[in-house]
DNA sequence: AAACGGAATGAGAATTTTTCGCATCTTGAG
DNA sequence: CTCAAGATGCGAAAAATTCTCATTCCGTTT
C-alpha cells in the first residue's frame, strides 16, 4: 500500500488509515468485523482505537476500497476490494465462505433492477448452506 | 389465524404468540424491525413485552413462519412468510422495498451450491438502488 | 374442574455492536 | 515552520438484542 492510494480515494493519509489498510492487504483472512480487526491489529503490535477502525472502515466503504457485507452474524463484516465483484456462499455451520461470481445472475438483477424502476446502486447475494467438509464430519 | 397454527409449527398456543402472529397477519406492512412490531402493537393497545417479541420471532423464524432480514441498517427485519419464495428490493433512500421472484437466478443459485459442493439451506439476494419516485423528486 | 409441572412471559439488568463528544495530536498547505 | 482543518483516542452514550429470574400461563393428568 502506499500514501497514494488513500489520496486517490479522497483521504487523508494518515498513520492509523495507512496502519489499517496495510494489515487488511496483509491478512489472509478476507472478512472480519470491525471487533475482529482490532484484535488482531492489537496482536500484531498496532494500537489503533476501535472507535478509529469502524470510522476508518466506513470511511473506506465511502471510497470503495472495502465492502461491508451483512451476514447472519448480527455485526458487519468487512472485506477488501480487490478488483471484481463477486458474491458469496456461507457455511451456517462452520463459518467457512468461498466466492463466486455469476454472470447470468448479474445480469438479471440488473434487469430486475431496470423492470422495477430503480437505479441500481449495489447488491448482495448470500447463498447459505453446509460445506463439504462439515457434510463429512456430520 | 388459528391455536392450531402455532400448534402445527411445534410451538405452544400461548397468548403473546397469537397476538403477535395475529398483528402480522393484519399489518400493511410487511417488513418489521423487533421493535417497530413492539411500537406497533402497543398502539393497537395489545402489550407484549419487547423482549418477548424478540424471542417470538426468533422461534417463528426457527418454525419457519416468519423470515428475518439484514437489510444494510443493522438490524433484523421480520416479514410473514406467505409461502412463495420471493427476494427483495431496497430503495436506499426512502426504505420503499419491492419484491421479486426470477426463476433463472433461483437456478443458478443451486448450481452453483452444488458445484460448491454445499447442501444449500437458504439464500438471500438483496438489490439495491433509488426507487423511481426518489429518482423523480431528486 | 382443580392441581401440577414445565414452559413462557415481563421487567429490567446485562451484553454486544456501533456511534458520539471532546480534548489532543497530525497532516498537508503555504 | 506554522496553522487550521481534520483525525484520533478514550470513555460515555446509543442502539439492538439477550439474559435472569420471579411470576404466570398452558396443557395434561387426576
Amino acid at each position: 500500500m502506499q500514501t497514494s492510494d488513500l489520496k486517490k480515494a479522497g483521504l487523508k493519509a494518515t498513520l492509523p488509515r495507512m496502519k489499517i489498510l496495510n494489515f487488511l492487504e496483509s491478512s489472509r483472512v478476507r472478512h472480519m468485523s470491525a471487533e475482529e480487526v482490532y484484535k488482531a491489529m492489537l496482536e500484531a503490535g498496532e494500537d489503533v482505537g476501535l472507535a478509529t477502525i469502524y470510522r476508518v472502515l466506513t470511511q473506506f466503504e465511502t471510497a470503495g476500497l472495502v465492502t461491508r457485507h451483512h451476514f447472519e452474524e448480527g455485526h458487519s463484516v468487512f472485506e477488501l476490494n480487490l478488483g471484481e465483484h463477486h458474491d458469496h456462499i456461507v457455511c451456517v455451520k462452520c463459518g467457512h465462505i468461498e466466492e463466486f461470481f455469476d454472470p447470468t445472475i448479474e445480469e438479471r438483477q440488473h434487469k430486475i433492477a431496470e423492470e422495477k424502476g430503480f437505479d441500481m446502486t449495489d447488491h448482495a447475494l448470500y447463498i447459505y448452506g453446509i460445506c463439504a467438509q462439515c457434510k463429512k464430519e456430520a
